[in-house]
DNA sequence: CGATACTCGGACAAAGTTTGTCCGAGTATC
DNA sequence: GATACTCGGACAAACTTTGTCCGAGTATCG
């Protein structure tokens, strides 16, 4: 999986606590990564519609929707791609005892049992939003901690 | 994940049907696949202990524990690696406003969320055994086909 | 109203992983 | 005891992921 999911869930969470666009650039300082890496990431979010960019002199990304809306699957598949990770290529119908083709109306056992798996996971995944995981960092870290992190973001270059 | 994981689970399946040694290379020309990419998962299921290699001239591979015992997890696991796709590299901890290490007892919100959903992916795979899916096979694609599989399997290279 | 400075956006390289191949070590057969 | 067939790990190619750069566009400020 890509290792940039953590960083773009990182920003979602945080672009909770702003209403001002934030520069890709403030969110790579506060969490010390490569600013042109973590652009790429915000991009795929804005082509997937979960965040906004705007662009000019105070530009940056502003959540695009509210974040209980928004859930950790469909960050996951912005930046994954869409694509489940098993697929199946049909080997049953390759090969000398092949299965004929017109056998195959359904997918083998195999693959079944994998896309069940991959539902599992989506499941979970699409259980929990953004809004959920900002209570969370609150009930962590203590209450005005979010609070704090977007009146940074909002401020001057340090 | 690495494609090898279907042919992996598809040896495994017709393995279910033999009790004498098969070699890599006539599982491969089964399915019509590169015989030497296929030895090499085969090797990672022998080193998983799922599999057991018979070395010499009637040598080959054969299911090392009954069908029933062996998960579709196992197999996964053995051809992909145990590490989960996720891994948290706890940036929460870096930059500016970093969390102290001190405080940082449990995972945060994130990796939590990440985690159960990996979690789930793994019980859905590991509710799943091979001997489960041959039977699949059996209801699919008619009784004997498995065995005929098998048959053919023991038979000299045509 | 115009120059400016700051923003995003996509095109361009480097690194790591997956995929694929090969030849040597070992053993049951004959 | 020679042989032929097997597995096993070392070796290269292709692709994805990671990381970087410069150009297009827009709100700001004079």
């Amino acid at each position: 999986m890509s290792g940039g999911v953590e960083w773009a869930l990182h920003c979602c969470v945080v672009l909770t606590s702003v209403a001002e666009p934030v520069p890709a650039a403030r969110l790579a300082q506060l969490h010390d990564v490569s600013p042109t890496y973590l652009a790429k990431q915000l991009q795929a979010l804005a082509r997937a519609g979960l965040v906004q960019s705007v662009q000019g002199k105070s530009g940056g990304y502003v959540l695009a929707r509210p974040p209980a809306s928004i859930t950790l699957l469909d960050v996951v598949e912005a930046i994954d791609g869409p694509d489940p990770a098993f697929v199946c290529t049909e080997i049953r119908q390759r090969g000398p005892l092949a299965t004929p083709a017109e056998s195959c109306t359904t997918p083998c056992p195999i693959s079944r049992a994998m896309a069940k798996a991959e539902s599992a996971r989506r499941a979970a995944l699409r259980s929990v939003s953004i809004a959920d995981l900002a209570g969370q960092v609150d009930v962590d870290s203590g209450e005005g901690t979010l609070n704090r992190v977007g009146i940074w973001l909002g401020a001057d270059t340090a």
